[in-house]
This record gives structure tokens, sequence and C-alpha cells, in this order.
DNA sequence: CGACTTAATTAAGCTGGCTTAATTATTGGG
DNA sequence: CCCAATAATTAAGCCAGCTTAATTAAGTCG
């Protein structure tokens, strides 16, 4: 059977994936928090249940079986994050902390119940797309406020990072997915100024790297 | 720190105690469908962690401690089943096993905001009560049916198993809390013959034992 | 290429929660 | 009051998931 702990690796996995492929064990072991061995031997466990593809030395892959995992679990966090902020009230910093615990106990019952009285929300409220039921999602852009130049206008879609404080702060500038902001200025730091709603924001380099 | 499971054996505790003081290493084996070694052992974890008194050969009973964390999982428990069956639209015989799952997921803040749109409600679907905010909860009736005599008029107010044949079975006559029925006649087996909504109805024993 | 650094794996071992088999307590009836 | 039946505990051991320390593999750079 289907661990509480194999649905987390398979969805940090998944994560991983957009920006590496394979995964490897140390990033694993730090989006975890757990020792470098502790994912070698998990790695081995979900390879041998057929979740992933994983080569000794070389990291990890998900197989179509595993992704499917994976972005069933994804659904229900997201789920439960629009839930909680929509319907319980909830800010939008502590819901995944929250859904991070709930999508494991989460039957496809609930997960329709959910969807009903949801309506057709298709992200969560950080702005990244909810899979569907049959677990097909959206292609989310990919490309930070760091990447774009002077003049560009550019609309954010989603901020890529539950740290709490992180999102206070980005919500107390008032961008949240959906804000249309103009980069002014590049620095060499990776910090930006941008211009939202007529002011000028000094955003530094950590939180324009999870603007996108 | 407070594992799952750990709640799992207050809950199943707690719900003995009301017929059973101490509670036994047998019944709570039974119960939670562990082995009695198990639970000697979860005894003795327990009683060290401060929640309940545990003396070997003699059962156990909660402390205050104990008590208090027992029904906060279970005004968890039961605030959950009420969002399934009253928000999600689920049957009440399908609410219990997922609450079950739900309630070691659920901080303070999602108690908090279940309770607030739930507004005044205080019983669970299946007619327990639901401890309130600080852990109080209302004496419960625990008269089964099979203990009225012919003739008496009795307000059902809740069903005391999970069994969702049980429920349905229950469901299906209409026998839901509240309803107000009139003993016909008691036999030997248990089983009972009762008046309800001008039908005549005949509960077999394992039923008529749970309505209370 | 070889030396070094860094990443990954092996080895050994711990903890929580569980099992079965064997042993010891408790208890109710003759 | 003793004995058999039943309840509980001890003993030994398994499994998942984790740890640290030691070792090996991979990758970089002069």
């Amino acid at each position: 059977m289907e661990t509480e702990r194999t649905e987390e690796y398979l969805e940090a996995i998944y994560k991983r994936q957009a920006k590496e492929t394979p995964v490897s064990t140390s990033s694993l072991a730090a989006d975890l928090g757990v020792s470098q061995p502790a994912v070698t031997d998990m790695l081995r466990t979900l390879d041998s249940k057929g979740l992933i593809d994983y080569k000794a030395n070389k990291g990890a892959v998900l197989t179509r079986s595993g992704e499917g995992r994976a972005l069933a679990v994804i659904r229900r966090h997201r789920l439960w994050e629009r839930f909680l902020t929509d319907v319980l009230g909830m800010k939008w910093d502590k819901v995944h902390e929250e859904a991070c615990r709930l999508e494991h106990a989460t039957s496809p019952d609930i997960e329709k119940g959910l969807s009903d009285i949801l309506g057709d929300v298709d992200t969560c409220p950080h702005g990244h797309a909810i899979p569907d039921e049959s677990g097909k999602i959206k292609r989310e852009k990919t490309t930070a406020l760091t990447e774009f130049h002077p003049h560009q206008k550019v609309r954010i879609l989603a901020v890529d990072d539950e740290d709490p404080k992180i999102l206070r702060a980005v919500e107390k500038m008032g961008l949240r997915p959906g804000a249309i902001v103009t980069i002014l200025k590049r620095n060499k730091d990776g910090s930006l100024d941008i211009e939202y709603a007529k002011e000028t924001i000094a955003l530094d380099s950590g939180t324009a790297a999870v603007l996108m």
C-alpha cells in the first residue's frame, strides 16, 4: 500500500523535475529535510514499486504511474489550499503547511466534493495550476521576474515559494497572481525595481526570483 | 511530539471508558485491531507521557491531560463528519472513516474555521455531542433501545456504531437521530418490535442495541 | 592524467509500532 | 481453597524510515 511518505517523495520529485532531470539524491534530501542515505533508500523502494526509474549515482525520474500519483497528490493539495482560503478564510501564507497534512487524508470522494463546492477554480491561491481529475495539468509559466528586462510589462501568475515570510511580503506589496508590473531596473545582485499600481517597488533578489 | 497513533489510542480509550473503567488491554486490542502486546506497549508509553494512568494487569484510565487530548481529537472528528455531510453532501455511512483520517491533520486554525462555517452544530451526524473548544462535552444518553419496555415512547438521540451497513439500514427505516419511536415488544434474542411513523418495524438485536 | 572536491552509496544501528509464541497473573466455579 | 480458563505481560523479532560514519564514484581543474 501507498504510504504517506511515499506521496511526499513523489511530490518532491515531481517538483524537482521541473528544474532538474533526473533528480539528484542531494536535492531531494535538501527538499525533504532528511539525510542523503535516507533518500537513496527510498528511491530504491520507489523504483521497485515502479513509481520512478532510478539508477545508482544517476538520479531518479518519475515513471508514468509515479507521475500520476504525484499529480493526484498535488491536485488534492491545491484543492485544499483553495478550500482553506476561499471557504475557511485562512491567509494564503498559512495554507500550504495545512494542505501538506490534509492531502494525505483525502479520499476520491472528498476530492470530488471539494472540487464541486469550489466551482471552477483552476489554480491554488499562489497561482499554480490544479491538475484535473485525470491528472492533466496546464503547463505553467516558469520565467521568473528576474529574467525580464527594463520596460517589459509582466503579468505575475504565481509565487513559486511557500515560505510564509515571503508570501506575507508579497501580499503586502499587493503582488497577488494576476498583477501586472513593469520592470524598471535589474540590479547585479538579482534585486529588481518594478512599477506596480503607479508605485515603484524595490524587490530583493529572493522575492524577485520566486515571482513568475 | 504527539503521534497520530497516540491520538487514536487516546480516542479509543476515551470511548471505552464510557462502558468500562479502567479499560482493559484486550478491549483496546479488539477496538484498534492490533494484538494485545502492542497495546501493553503503547499503554506504557502513554503512561510515561502522563496521558493515562496505567498499572500492569489493571488497565488504563485517562489522566486529565489525556482526556483533554482525546476530546480535542473527538471534536475534530465530529466537526469533520458534520462538514462532510452538511457541506460536501456525503452520506452519513461514509463520513466516519474519512473523519478518522482528517482528524489527525487538523490544526487549531482549521478546527476554528470549520466550527465557524458550520454554525451552531452540537452533534455529529450520528447524534453524538461535539465537545466545545475547551473540551467540555454534554453528557450523552447511554440507554440503548433494548433497555426500554413496551409502550414506552423513546426519542432516538444517536446511533452508537459507525458500521456503514448498520447506518444504511437505520437510514432506510428513517430512524435518524430525533426520531421518536414506541416500543411494542421485546424479544428474548434482543431484537425488538417498534412503531415509528405509524409503521411497525422489526429491529434485529444488533441494530436495536446501537440505537440510543 | 592525477589529485581533490563533491555527490552518492554502503554499513551499522536506532525508534515506533507491530507480530507470534511463551510465560505469568487473575479470576470464577466446584 | 485450588484449578482451569482467560487476560496480560515478557521475549524475540520484523519493517519502515531515519541517523551518522565510512567508503566509493563522479566530475573538475591544473
